[in-house]
DNA sequence: CTAGCTGTTATAGTACACATAGAACAGATT
DNA sequence: AATCTGTTCTATGTGTACTATAACAGCTAG
């Protein structure tokens, strides 16, 4: 599980390393139970500061999809793939909004209802086709 | 033609003004030729400084949205609606990045490509349905 | 032609987020 | 009990957003 981190980008470092993680949970290079690294060898990996990390770890927690566990560390939440109503159903709206936000973009430079579809069907194909498998050490 | 800025949101003022005047662009409200406020009214108006208003109509110039002319000020640009190659690949290159940045975040709660699709579609009709006639004086 | 309004640019100050740095703490594990 | 985990605290530097004046070039209505 590497993270490719770009110091020069605009986004920031800590939502790049949630981003990633976020993503490798969606395709399955990490499953619930599986830890992540702690955030100082982390930091230490990606030449980045303690806190950077932590920051990072921090916003996974509250969103539900890592646990902390003591001197185990941060490990991917059981409920990572299947949240409980609560933060399941606010993700799912921040999700909608962004959505909306996006069609009335595409809307706005003279697309279509059915090509913008069109583009979150291949989009999504993309996304959903994506499969990998985790180390079975 | 009003404009609704939350001056506490995290989201920055500049670009709340853009968006929603790119909203109005897409639902009709604002059709090519039309005119938009002065940097300085608008400003007034909205309680804001003058260059906050300033950057968001450099930004919608950039874009393409506008068109600036002198003392005219500000007015819809011709090709709002139908850009001409180079920015329309452009935005729909940054559109469909962000569609499949959701479909990740989506498919790592536990969301099927099918059910985000439906999220989609829900979200799209109800842009695309929303209709707004320009004012007719 | 010209007075006036347009967007544009320059400088300066305040406020806040991001990132870094060093240090110390409570909790769980080995 | 020693050790490693995330957490919290204070402090500093940097970049962006916003505000505040001020001046400028360009177009245009009178």
């Amino acid at each position: 599980m590497l993270l490719d981190i770009d110091l020069a980008s605009q986004e920031p470092i800590f939502k790049q390393i949630r981003s990633q993680i976020v993503s490798a949970i969606a395709t399955g290079e990490l499953s619930p139970g599986d830890p992540l690294p702690s955030v100082r060898s982390l930091a230490g990996d990606l030449g980045v500061n303690m806190h950077t990390v932590n920051k990072a770890y921090a916003v996974l927690r509250d969103e539900g999809y890592v646990v902390m566990r003591g001197r185990s560390g941060a490990v991917i939440a059981d409920t990572a793939r299947s949240m409980s109503s609560a933060l399941a159903q606010e993700r799912r709206d921040v999700i909608s909004s962004e959505l909306s936000r996006l069609a009335l973009e595409f809307r706005a430079q003279g697309g279509t209802r059915e090509e913008f579809l069109a583009l979150a069907s291949t989009e999504a194909s993309s996304v959903f086709s994506t499969i990998k498998e985790g180390d079975s050490k």
